[in-house]
DNA sequence: GTCTATATAACGATAGAC
DNA sequence: GTCTATCGTTATATAGAC
């Protein structure tokens, strides 16, 4: 099994990527230019490129923090009997994006993010492990559908302008109740 | 009440914005220049200058053509008694987001869009009165907490991996069966 | 309504001094 | 590790001929 970088990354390198991801959160990753994480950093141009490669490397670095956790949860949910397992990435899941309200739309969105899930295998891999817990491993039609709406509506709805002034643990407990019911309940 | 433009575009414009919104879809609106939207109607540049005066009244234009469509379905609820205007709701935006499957999620995420949406006063109004019927009026956390996931499920779930190999039918009887429940069920 | 050609600004990225 | 300065490219947008 493919598995993400576990070594961590430089002091500099952490500082510009927690200066990029609100920024890629708010105007997307074409709209965010370097000279923009430049600033927000405090440093030029030049000194992000001492430091990353490419633009690219940037976005891919930012994703590969945020997908590290949902890694963690995953192996330990994995460990877990099967109606326990999916309780536990959702509960699990669920404080990371609502920890995360303001990024994980971009994660999930963002039409360059996307291109690095679908083209790099141990993103890709990622999310198929996460949508098999999702799934319990059932195939059918209606249990797709259930996942596909849970893992739309955690991300979804930790921004919505609805709940904008909810506290994260009023957050958490709601949509964990809500997302519990919709994957449970007979149809 | 503010509405949005009634009066129908030239045959020109019409054929930009339908070149235009699957690019923005695909690539997000700052990952589609003129010059990519120009090739794909067959002209150049210049000759979308013609029609636009500028790259956002191009963006603009193309959001407005799917907000009008849920205007006239907010309308035809708002004329309904309470639990029916939901259900009414409901049904037409399914409709309309399975039946534009691709284009949707651009509509919901991208952020030149999403600040046309804050910024733009009738825009505004129009996902208030969206989310109005979703509520059906109520304010409590859990109420605003099922109608803000409701929202992304639908527009989210669309285009998810998950249900990609699912024809729009099978889609859409699944996705208002579910949203229902998740509506409707006592917590 | 469409074209060629161009102005102007910003972008990603690099070189080389300190 | 950070700077100034700059290269080459692409972006939005315009001018003016057909």
């Amino acid at each position: 099994m493919s598995r993400l970088r576990s070594d961590p990354r430089s002091a500099a390198q952490t500082r510009i990527i927690a200066a990029a991801l609100p920024l890629f959160a708010e105007h997307g990753v074409n709209g965010t230019s370097l000279q923009m994480i430049a600033d927000a950093v405090g440093v030029t141009k030049a000194a992000i490129y001492h430091q990353f490669r490419t633009k690219d490397e940037i976005v891919f670095a930012a994703v590969e923090v945020d997908l590290a956790k949902l890694e963690s949860v995953l192996e330990a949910a994995e460990a877990e009997k099967r109606p326990r397992a999916r309780e536990l990435v959702l509960t699990e899941v669920i404080n990371l994006a609502v920890e995360r309200r303001r990024m994980v739309s971009a994660v999930q969105h963002d039409p360059v993010i996307v291109r690095f899930l679908a083209k790099y295998e141990p993103f890709r891999q990622l999310m198929e492990r996460l949508y098999a817990v999702l799934t319990g491993g059932e195939t059918g039609a209606d249990t797709r559908v259930r996942a596909a709406m849970v893992s739309a509506a955690i991300g979804g709805a930790v921004m919505h302008p609805l709940v904008r002034d909810l506290d994260d643990e009023a957050l958490r407990s709601h949509l964990l109740k809500l997302t519990l019911q919709l994957l449970d309940a007979s149809g």
